[in-house]
DNA sequence: AATCACTTCCAAACCGCTTTGGATGCCGGA
DNA sequence: TCCGGCATCCAAAGCGGTTTGGAAGTGATT
């Protein structure tokens, strides 16, 4: 008597908290509305084979009747998977990330995920956190990988990242690594090497260089191209002609306004960004001097959805290499590389067209 | 025998799927390295009292050292939240939204995320997919709440969010909607009637108003404040001098330069955002016009971090809000909204400020 | 000595799904 | 008649946490 009241004790009637507390069906539910076994419904509705094809089509229908989708949280925990990837976005005094060239590749990253079932998680973090942030995504689980924005020279996080096992794809390059990492990049280098050739060609030979940050990593190639250029013609570089700054309109604007201020100004420009190459329209147009004709400028164009460079014919002339695009393949490297048992780094480096707009003319004759 | 079989084959010792796939640490080992219960350590991390100060400090201890954190996949379901936000973005033809106001809104909600615990999810979609994309977050248990962008006249995305019971605050309001819904706004309407205002103070009477799509809720509310401060003074509205269209600094262009060009040119104008003024400036600087001297003009600022409106003087006089401050807010009204169990709509509304710059001056005397 | 309150800890159910290892029934061939 | 193979289906063990309902142990009170 007693030992069956123990094990009476031992067993009670546990308070069932509610089972349907989000309203929404599960699959328990549904399985017992089918008279069939959870395990069955499941397979069923995942296109495993050992199911009757006609039992197949009755847990269909069901679900839909009953507007049945699976809780991913469920799903994540069973299987292991986040099915998301992250994007650790720093602030605070670098600024330079919250910048429309990364939202439009968002969009193409989030383009591919929700193609590919998969989340888009995005971390806002003060720069001092970045780090934290990213291990705490692999410790918690909460992503499979995740995408490294503007990459630095010597970037730590690449190193970082590999030994704690989160698999990650580069936008960019990080000039000084040792170790092979998955990127990709646009041929920073090469587009800037153009884009100087063609103003070489057009007769130009003071070109004023409006670079972004050089701690960046595609600064840094942009600058060795427009030297590469230079140095094939035997020009020799002029610092007064460079200079490295925010891709903002006012800092754009400000370069250009010293530049053309100097005793010997260029005839022609290259900036980094539709925005900087808006800034240095301003201070030419402000000059009094006429773009296409007394001043050249070319920048390099991400195709940005809403800062399109003309709708028909291209405003500036341009490199050009849409961010979006990137954002997309970025996206899809990063999930292969999920998907790959065997994690080879995969490289891909896209080429930018040079684009010819009104911007650009020959080198007035009379320097 | 032949029981004892079947018995055996009842219970046959099932192969263990690796418990520590990811090479993290989880909570039943860290318990047994304790000599614990899972319980215990559960309570002692998450500050339960029933736990013994002392024990807890162990627990705690060894937490970061074995570089113990919870994952979330696993405390999502069991405690039925998702402890995300999701934020459906639609791409395709209305492109509109992948813009810099839109980033800048992101980051300072992912500040308020970070720092309250939260995921952000991003939903990227095509504009057809934006009602399942919802629906779907509900449906899967994705998200707690979600935060509805740019909001159009009668918004169905209200009633739909509302009808299936997902906590939403949205960004801007919807003309229109009968039931009642949370949301933050800036005084639009407000905003621009004091601009007007201020430039018919200033001797202004034919004011160029280049408006955003007016679809969207904001630039209704913009151009009731513009027509509201025109009527006040008696001013019959001139319809060519009001234009809607992108936000874009061409499309800012093109519309002053289409005014500038009338036989009855404005004398001011008032332009949407900081990207369509520039392209105004533009054509005002391109018709041979000085900014604040024969033309004035009033943008609205957004403060987007990448684009100041000057950086210690303001450049454009302005009707300024924060959208990144609007983001954080935003993102601190509906955690609350999530985390009350009676959800009362709640309401905020933000006033610019309007801020002297140095686009504007009095109406030149010559009409 | 028995009762009671309080502190501290634990076993096990549960969240909703996947997946393993059978079980069952049917059919054709030996 | 028996057996193997095949097509279908199911019970139950995870995944890694949270949370419920006790259960010991300790002192103080009656």
């Amino acid at each position: 008597m007693s030992v069956w009241l123990m094990s009476r004790k031992l067993k009670p009637v546990w308070g069932l908290r509610p089972t349907c507390g989000t309203g929404n069906m599960n699959l328990k539910e549904l399985a017992i509305k089918l008279g069939l076994s959870p395990t069955t419904v499941s397979r069923a509705l995942n296109g495993y084979p050992e199911v009757n094809e006609e039992t197949r089509e009755r847990v269909m229908a069901a679900a839909t009747r009953y507007n049945y989708a699976p809780n991913t949280r469920a799903i994540r925990l069973a299987t292991g998977r986040a099915m998301a990837v992250g994007h650790v976005i720093p602030i605070a005094t670098r600024h330079e990330i919250v910048n429309p060239v990364f939202a439009d590749f968002i969009a193409g990253a989030g383009e591919t995920y929700s193609r590919q079932g998969y989340d888009m998680l995005l971390s806002v973090v003060n720069d001092e956190d970045e780090d934290r942030a990213y291990r705490q995504l692999k410790s918690r689980g909460s992503v499979d990988g995740v995408i490294v924005h503007a990459p630095r020279m010597n970037d730590p996080r690449i190193a970082m990242l590999t030994d704690i096992g989160l698999p990650f794809v580069v936008h960019g390059r990080a000039t000084g690594t040792a170790t092979p990492y998955s990127w990709l990049d646009v041929n920073n280098r090469r587009a800037f090497l153009r884009a100087t050739e063609f103003l070489l060609d057009l007769g130009h030979r003071r070109i004023g260089f409006v670079n972004g940050l050089e701690y960046m990593d595609f600064a840094i190639r942009r600058r060795n191209g427009y030297l590469e250029a230079l140095t094939a013609r035997a020009i020799p570089p002029d610092a007064s002609l460079m200079s490295s700054d925010e891709m903002s309109e006012s800092a754009g604007y400000a370069a250009a306004q010293r530049m053309l201020a100097l005793p010997h100004p260029p005839t022609a420009f290259l900036a980094s960004s539709m925005i900087s190459g808006m800034g240095v329209r301003r201070a030419v147009e402000q000059a009094g001097l006429t773009l296409g004709r007394d001043i050249s400028i070319i920048i390099h164009d991400d195709e940005l959805s809403y800062l399109p460079n003309g709708t028909e014919v291209p405003i500036f002339t341009a490199t050009r290499s849409s961010v979006r695009e990137a954002g997309r393949l970025a996206a899809e490297m990063l999930i292969d590389l999920i998907n790959d048992p065997t994690p080879k780094p995969r490289e891909r480096l896209l080429e930018a067209d040079l684009i010819i707009g009104q911007s650009t003319g020959p080198a007035p004759q009379v320097q």
